[in-house]
RNA sequence: GGAGGGAUGGGUGAGUGGUUGAAACCGGCGGUCUUGAAAACCGUUUCCCGCGAAAGUGGGACGGGGGUUCGAAUCCCUCUCCCUCCGCCA
């Protein structure tokens, strides 16, 4: 959420944002709705202004046996009047709310202006996609073949977009999991949690995916219980409506949680194989920042995730959001996209964004500097590091071998009991 | 799932209709004393939203929401969470 006060004293920039953002039209009735809300605020307290002084004077009168029955009459006028007055208040204040609440955030100045994703800019490259003498398969063709990826009984137990991972298959998605835990928790400082995977829908507003985003998340009938779209939305909010001493910043944490996500309008979008599933595992980074080191703080997560990548050996691309393509909350993203010789290209496999203080002001996350010092927001950071089954897929499309069995990748072997490759059981 | 108890400021915890935004204690901050520190003593110490150029000023907040009343931390309804006991359970 965008504060209230700056939206104000900056409507043009802020509507400017919006339009890069390709929103234009959500800051119309923003003027009249704040300055209605102010008029009525006004009426309506200078009326309880009123009532607090003449239930005083009830008071001093009672004490004093004397009558009060006429103040009481007016008084009771008055509670109507300022009944009405509040409720006309409350329904500006909601309206304002919900026109503040479904406002994304701002892009970062450093943000490339764009329409659609191909105004993405690339930052950079490492590896060199791997030339094959033999026509690399698809995950989905060596995985079953394999006998480690089984999308038929998956279908059976659950339908679409479920996988059920089999033998060296499972064995490999947890290694990868440890892997990067290892890795993050030992080299990069982080701390691992392990957060429920159910969340309130008060948590899911404080990131940003509620209200507006509803229709992608799986919801428990009966509760006020939501399937975590990513780990992003309980750690973020682990410290909802709390104050943090500035010396503990930055506060690291990172998370392996299981992801749900109800892909409502991506039908026909990478419906073969793993790439897009309800159910998939991940390992987030998520970090608590100074607002004037956030942006530093950006480029370490990025260079944190990227260095999975690296250490298994996979070709990747960093590219830079343009406005079009960020998300709701993020003021600038970085994609991390992992190279599949299947699709010839390069392809989605972490996202690592600054929201600044969009989510903290959404989920109270305040700060205080030196001891006697007033609380601020602080800002908030998250990034996939990495998501594990793209991981997955990743290497079994990367180290395929001519005879279909697959190369694990050395700094994996550890993981795996010195396992060297994979083969049909 | 059943029965009961609870939720008050940074913490503990008083307060059961009218100067209670809230006692007291602890903690924090400032000061006195001290070579320094501790102790002791004195003072101070919540947040949000308006109006105002400012000084200042008004409103709101005692888990959330609703109600009763001229007036609610205090009475009623409802929801959430926590605790105890019983049942069930990995």
């Amino acid at each position: 959420m965008l504060d209230l006060a700056f939206v104000r004293e900056n409507l043009e920039l802020v509507k400017q944002k919006m339009e890069e953002r390709g929103f234009p039209a959500l800051l119309a009735d923003f003027e009249s709705l704040d300055r209605e809300r102010r008029r009525l605020l006004v009426e309506a307290e200078s009326r309880k202004a009123r009532r607090n002084k003449v239930s005083d004077e009830i008071a001093r009168l009672k004490k004093e046996k004397q009558d009060a029955s006429g103040l009481i009459a007016e008084m009771k006028q008055v509670a109507r009047e300022i009944q009405e007055l509040d409720e006309k208040a409350k329904a500006s204040d909601e309206g304002l709310r919900e026109l503040l609440a479904n406002l994304p955030n701002l892009p970062h100045a450093s943000v490339p202006v764009g329409k659609t994703s191909a105004d993405n800019r690339e930052a950079r490259r490492w590896g060199e996609p791997r030339k094959f003498d033999f026509e690399p398969k698809a995950h989905w063709d060596l995985g079953p073949a394999l006998g480690i990826l089984d999308f038929e009984r998956a279908a059976k137990i659950a339908g679409a977009r479920f996988a059920v991972y089999r033998g060296l298959g499972a064995r490999l998605e947890r290694a990868l999991s440890n892997f990067m835990l290892d890795v993050h928790t030992r080299e990069h400082g982080y701390t691992e949690m392990l957060p429920p995977f159910m969340v309130n829908s008060a948590a899911l507003y404080g990131t940003g995916q509620l209200p507006k985003f509803s229709g992608d998340l799986f919801k428990l009938e009966g509760h006020d219980l939501w399937l975590i779209p990513t780990a992003e939305v309980p750690v973020t909010n682990l410290y909802r409506d709390e104050v943090l001493e500035a010396e503990r910043l930055p506060v690291k944490y990172c998370a392996w949680t299981a992801c749900f996500r109800s892909e409502a309008g991506s039908y026909g979008k990478d419906t073969r194989g793993i790439i897009r599933q309800h159910q998939f595992q991940k390992v987030e980074l998520v970090k608590f920042s100074l607002p004037e080191k956030s942006y530093e703080e950006l480029e370490s997560l990025t260079r944190d995730a990227e260095t999975i990548l690296q250490r298994l050996g996979l070709p990747y691309r960093v590219v830079e959001l343009c406005t079009a393509d960020l998300g709701f909350s993020s003021a600038k993203t970085y994609d991390l996209e992992v190279w599949l010789p299947s699709a010839g290209e390069y392809k989605e496999i972490s996202s690592c964004s600054n929201c600044e203080g969009f989510q903290a002001r959404r989920a109270n996350l305040r700060f205080r500097r030196g001891k006697s010092g007033k609380t601020e927001f602080l800002h908030t950071l998250n990034g996939s590091g990495l998501a594990v089954g793209r991981t997955w897929l990743a290497i079994i499309e990367n180290y395929q071998q001519a005879d279909g069995s697959v190369t694990v990748p050395e700094t994996l072997r550890p993981y795996l009991d010195g396992l060297e490759r994979i083969q049909p059981a």
